[in-house]
DNA sequence: AAGGTAAATGACAACGCTGTCATATGCTGC
DNA sequence: GCAGCATATGACAGCGTTGTCATTTACCTT
């Protein structure tokens, strides 16, 4: 059952090289042969062994994913949207975790290329906003894609998907003005995120149109975690002039906040607004659900691998117009607002 | 930088075969011949190269994981676990998502096989549990441990990592019975998944343990998800004569009827107690933070994938005695009642 | 000390594919 | 109809490892 190139090479009536030719998309085939090939490549149903693809060719057929873990919902479907990708392409991915505290990321790169040839990688946050980890990616020569906050992609637009969290941060916050917040706190993600950044920005100028003058006493910090998003609303509502809404950096902080009203029985949304940032499943199962903006991971995951995968591809044989071979790919992504219970009026003085 | 075995031959003055040999932990090498590439390995920093191995020979270095997507905080958890266990060894992991409603996963399976020899596969549920997908398994002649249901090993524990849902199950609803509650509704997961029959029968003993009747009525139907969390907890609150505590199959569940308890304006724990499975991160973080078992996902996972790997290994060359190979491999795992805040006595009547 | 056996080592082909370069084929224009 | 050129195709080596089998070495035995 398992053919080999050599089954399809015999079938077809040519030479293993223009088989090899042909699935690689080379030209100088002609039409007729190349149908020929492509028959016979159908019937028996033949995939290109990768091991053997890997060993022999320059370029490789393999790329990698790393990631930090933030967040499992984010890993999972960036990561099902990759190999979605790869799988449309027959590409393999390797799974990289890694740890953006520790030092050792660019040694774990250079590892990874060393060890098996690998084509290209998708970053993502916040590894994609690392400058180190940046300039190890291109000084190791690899195709590379960014997963970042639009503010991260300046001078480096081709190689990036972006996410304009400023834009989406902007349409919460005016949705929480439009229901007569004035009050309104922001709970930071972690310092070493530019999304948090990104959508510090788009809350800032939301209040600005509106008129509505900057507090800092409004803006605590946080890092993106559960336990984050409890304190900093606990800071935040035990001021003496508290906020009528929160805008969690992210929804896991958002039910931090949450769970933080319960304790100090403020009534959700009667008495206080809450949203939060992405989509996540787990938006759905508080209560009450959550007002959020939903991030498509898994589409944003997908249009990167696609884009390495293009640039992997096309540096081998030459290819048509890189114009053209990106369509179908977005590079740029709005996160859309999401109304759901969390939010309301604000509540009458 | 990146060394070959001959690099390694030539420094340690042997043929390359011998340095094969040496890497392969193959008998028939003397021990003084074995340090000498050894220190060779040691000072070159050789790594063998994967894709050359798996295409030279018979066996290979690649492992796959196939799973549904039931949860993300399983899936991640799982996923690094395995991917430890693959690094420490110098394996590969080859992900496959899949659909178990679909009919196609054997299919996918024998070409995951003939497309990437493939040294063996971890099986979580509902794929764990599948007769159809173990025997195509076995079929294909692949290694493969089994993540399962204690209930679901039977005859099979060789290629086993047990969970033994009764057992904990047992022990949650004794906490249950202890904290005097006498009627216990149950929240079933998805009928395809041994593990909820497990937590039900765990259950079942508890309850006649204690000299309490079975009451059908206060079982419901579920499909380990929130929704269904939600609908079943409503349908049992709004019995005619409803439980005092709600075991929940799964965490998720627990977290739907929490929200249904919301909704009906019941007290947690006060007026109804609620309990989950799995120690998901959730659960940490709806209000009241949930009473659960804690199921170690990610230790599971490395056991699963080293016993494979042990598995893999033996095939080729001759090895020590099978039963020390797997020390330090935990085979059985009983998820520990972990008490928080949804669980309390009782109310009285 | 010679012969015999088992253990240790090495030579070489093969895995399935791609890259290089040589060759064959089809076209062009005259 | 034929040189001349571009295009299409194929032969062959090699990628870095393992498997097979032949050979060498060390160690007993008598």
């Amino acid at each position: 059952m398992k053919s080999t190139i050599n089954d399809v090479a015999a079938k077809a009536g040519v030479s293993i090289k223009t088989v090899s030719r042909v699935i690689n998309n080379e030209p100088s085939v002609r039409p007729a042969t190349r149908k020929k090939v492509m028959d016979a490549v159908a019937e028996l149903h033949y995939q290109p062994n990768l091991a053997a693809r890997n060993l022999a060719g320059t370029r490789s057929y393999t790329i990698a994913l790393i990631y930090d873990n933030p967040n499992a919902y984010y890993v999972i479907d960036m990561q099902n949207g990759i190999l979605e990708a790869c799988k449309a392409r027959g590409y393999e991915l390797l799974i990289h975790p890694s740890n953006s505290k520790s030092e050792t990321v660019n040694d774990e790169l250079r590892a990874l290329v060393e060890h098996s040839k690998v084509a290209g990688v998708v970053l993502t946050p916040p590894f994609s906003e690392t400058q180190s980890v940046i300039d190890e990616v291109k000084k190791l020569g690899l195709d590379y894609v960014r997963i970042v906050s639009s503010q991260a992609a300046q001078g480096d637009e081709d190689n990036c998907i972006q996410v304009d969290d400023s834009e989406a941060a902007f349409e919460i916050t005016k949705h929480l003005i439009e229901h007569g917040h004035r009050r309104i706190g922001f709970l930071c993600g972690g310092e070493e995120h530019v999304s948090t950044h990104g959508r510090l920005e788009g809350y800032r100028q939301a209040l600005q149109q509106a008129g509505i003058a900057i507090d800092q006493s409004l803006i605590v910090p946080g890092e993106y975690a559960f336990d984050s998003g409890v304190e900093g609303a606990k800071a935040l509502l035990q001021l003496d002039n508290p906020p009528t809404a929160i805008f969690a950096s992210n929804d896991e902080m958002a039910a931090g906040a949450l769970f933080a009203a319960r304790l100090m029985h403020i009534e959700i949304p009667e008495q206080l607004s809450i949203v939060g940032f992405e989509d996540s499943p787990f938006s759905r199962q508080t209560w009450p659900k959550l007002t959020t903006a939903h991030q498509p991971n898994n589409e944003i995951a997908k249009c990167a691998a696609a884009l390495v995968l293009n640039k992997a591809r096309s540096k081998g044989a030459a290819e048509s117009a890189s114009a053209a071979k990106d369509a179908g790919i977005t590079k740029k992504f709005v996160p859309e607002l999401l109304v759901r219970d969390s939010s309301g009026d604000a509540p009458s003085p």
